[in-house]
DNA sequence: TTGATTGTCTAGCGGTGCTAGGATTCAGGT
DNA sequence: ACCTGAATCCTAGCACCGCTAGACAATCAA
């Protein structure tokens, strides 16, 4: 019994080197540079190693999100919490920051997560637990803001989807780096209801 | 001359095709499929003819967004101007229905413009007209409804963020699909100032 | 010790974007 | 009408991609 286990603690300690790894790269040369061969190499495995633990390239990128998921909710969750004496609109305010800078400082983690396909199911039952929960951190501080009338999972999609393209087309160079603060405000103060 | 000018008009009538098809074949099947022997092979040349039109790959996606562009500019201003006559809050609605609706309708084209890199400048000097146009578009409806002391070009870029966000997590999934209406009418509620 | 199972690797498939260099066509001068 | 040089276009190939078949070595059960 003994050997399957060390066998399967190996195993799994190795996955987590892959999604490790893909992830480190994807953020120092971005995901184009995440190739099977050159995660392979890192690794110090040969490539069909990776298809031994991922179906291809998609699960892995897949795998990232999930992890960047869980994390990304882990922040959210201290920012709020971190002003929660301070009344809802400094709490949608930190929310609305972290959220920003989670996806600012993270960008390969980020793309993922939203920009990339990898095979995860959204807005679903089967979706994974870690992307239903950022979402419900986003939900529970949003929902005393949602306005009367209106419903709070609607609210946070709205929130979050203006968010979403804030973060994307800032980073894109879409928008002009300078006023990303300026424009997080002015969308705090209108969205929410206070 | 007369012989350089028959030349110079078939070269252009034949990166027309290039554009032209390359928008085709992405709206068809993606842009994944969009490779350059397969688009060479639709245009009935070499692939190396290609290359006398464009640098590569990514400057076609570029032509594509330019072109996308100047579209949804005259798509938003004949929007806007249908309910020209029905008050700000009905040129707003009209604006970001119509700007859902491109997105929705031309998702290989929004891409090229917004999630692809086409190798083009945003938000410079050096930025296409076509982009400024587009923007533009946006601008000279928004800016009635921005509010006092907020400053109408930074109104712009949020609310057009917001729709983006609203537009690109739709397309992906990661919102259910059947609220879309809902999302943009409490969009617009919320962040214009009747 | 043997035989089967598991794990890993080498090698290779069909595809990608892109380019060097040769073949062909054609305009313009004699 | 013919030659010549330039412009045009194509064939062939590079290095790389994601992915996989099949050989090989290591490990375990009998």
């Amino acid at each position: 019994m003994s050997v399957q286990e060390r066998k399967e603690r190996e195993r799994a300690a190795r996955e987590r080197l892959i999604v490790a790894t893909a992830r480190e790269l994807a953020e120092q040369q971005g995901w184009d540079a995440v190739t099977t061969r050159r995660l392979a190499e890192r690794i110090e495995y040969s490539q069909p190693v990776l298809y031994s633990h991922f179906r291809g390239k998609r699960e892995i990128i897949g795998a990232v999100a999930l992890e960047g998921a869980a994390e990304l909710a882990v922040t959210l969750r201290a920012a709020t919490a971190g002003a929660a004496s301070e009344g809802p609109r400094a709490r949608v305010t930190a929310l609305a920051r972290a959220y920003l800078d989670f996806a600012e400082r993270n960008p390969a983690v980020y793309d993922a997560m939203f920009q990339l396909d990898g095979g995860l199911a959204f807005a679903q039952e089967e979706t994974p637990e870690a992307l239903k929960d950022g979402f419900a951190a986003l939900l529970e501080t949003l929902e005393e803001v949602a306005g009367e009338g209106v419903h709070p999972g609607l609210f946070t999609e709205v929130f979050w989807a203006s968010l979403h393209g804030l973060a994307t087309l800032t980073r894109a160079g879409r928008l002009p780096a300078g006023d990303a603060e300026r424009r997080a405000e002015l969308l705090v103060d209108r969205l929410a209801v206070l």
